[in-house]
DNA sequence: GTCACCTTAGAAG
DNA sequence: CTTCTAAGGTGAC
């Protein structure tokens, strides 16, 4: 079914992202810039649940914390209903992954026990609705190269760079 | 069914 | 050192 999903902006130093909220948690993040499929309709059909607005809260500044560099004091609840349980595993590991660090896609494939998934891996990455939060932009490829980036392998440089990471 | 993808280790030239 | 190949999971066509 289609979850009607409540949509916010979130604004930070380097633009507005677009969040989306189903009733369970966080279900998307989108970069700024991104074309919005759909427009901000929200506030005319009713006012934001007040679980959602406290989330919304922990988005922002987890957000905020992590462009600044930072680690996220917390996170809003993920919803990651329709994901794949292969996606889920890959994203649990991306969110061990701290501040300044990195991992590699073999690596990651390794720590959910398929070491040779390692393109499933760069697949689940891709394939994640809430990217920053959930950190793809820490994988890099092996021996330290930068890899690719679907949501723009500019955010990725600037992300990394953020957080000193070099290569 | 086929193909392309945020990959990688290993074998061959 | 460079080039080529095979291998996993998933979604688009």
């Amino acid at each position: 079914m289609k979850t009607n999903l409540i949509e916010l902006t979130v604004s930070t130093p380097n633009g507005k992202f677009i969040a989306r909220y189903s009733e369970k948690g966080l279900a998307e993040l989108n970069f700024p810039g991104a074309k919005a499929p759909v427009a901000p309709k929200r506030s005319e059909g009713g006012p934001v649940p007040s679980n959602i607005s406290k989330w919304h809260r922990a988005t922002q500044s987890a957000l905020e914390k992590i462009l600044a560099g930072g680690e996220p004091r917390e996170l809003p609840p993920l919803d990651w209903a329709g994901a794949t349980d292969f996606q889920k595993s890959v994203w649990r590991q991306l969110l061990k992954i701290s501040g300044g660090k990195t991992r590699s896609y073999g690596e990651i494939a390794r720590a959910i026990g398929k070491p040779k998934a390692v393109r499933a891996v760069g697949g689940a990455c891709g394939a994640n609705p809430i990217p920053v939060l959930v950190p793809c932009h820490r994988v890099l490829a092996a021996n330290n190269k930068l890899g690719g980036f679907s949501g723009g392998l500019d955010w990725k440089r600037q992300l990394l760079a953020k957080e000193g990471v070099k290569f």
